[in-house]
DNA sequence: CTGTATCCTCCAGGATACTG
DNA sequence: CAGTATCCTGGAGGATACAG
């Protein structure tokens, strides 16, 4: 049986997983690359997203160090999100999963359509 | 809110992250890219997952074409898996996947002490 | 040995309402 | 604008029993 272990800390796959694994992590990093946004650019970024999930997986980015966030004590308070340099060192791996799964989309879409499951 | 699609088919990273994302699917892959095994063999080597769970990722591999089945019809019935050449051009992301983890871990286990939330 | 059918638990992620 | 607190639900994946 699966024991609850905290994470398989000793799988370097499930490690970089633990990172990238959620939702809108990866879209998050894709856009943060290109440059800083504000919490709200992102909310309107992200439509099908809501505010609440956006921010849940912005906060666990941040922890695990793969952003950076800066805070203007304006009025209104402005924020701003940018990625670091581990960050950054993910970003080889994302273009890569892309990449892959670009080139397997037509089969992807064949397999979906003969073993329609919809 | 978000729609249920039945995957976000435009999205590399997604159509990638439904492929390997299955909590065994790499462990399967990587062991099948060493050779051929036969399902008993994978349940032995993954005594922390039930065999249902086991056979369910392999019948998924199967399905998007990353993995062979081949059935003896002898007494009792010998069945093995292999890894196919769409598998195989898994393999690079898996290592990359690997090896950043794996170059993170002592990040991640510092990140997980200061944060200790066991 | 190989595979399916049942049942159940847990939690990521979604909706909503609210505060500063 | 930024952020938190509640509540809720679907589905991945776990245990177990059983069939060919």
């Amino acid at each position: 049986m699966y024991k609850k272990i905290p994470l398989d800390i000793n799988c370097g796959v499930k490690i970089a997983m633990e990172v990238i694994g959620g939702k809108w992590k990866t879209y998050i990093l894709y856009e943060l690359d290109w440059g800083t946004r504000r919490p709200s650019e992102l909310h309107r970024l992200f439509p099908d997203a809501s505010p609440r999930v956006i921010n849940q997986q912005l906060k666990e980015l941040e922890r695990h160090g793969m952003i950076e966030k800066t805070i203007y004590p304006e009025l209104p308070p402005r924020v701003e999100y940018s990625i670091t340099e581990d960050g950054g060192s993910l970003m080889p791996i994302i273009h890569m999963l892309e990449q892959w799964g670009y080139n397997f989309r037509p089969k992807m879409i064949r397999i979906l359509e003969e073993t329609e499951e919809e």
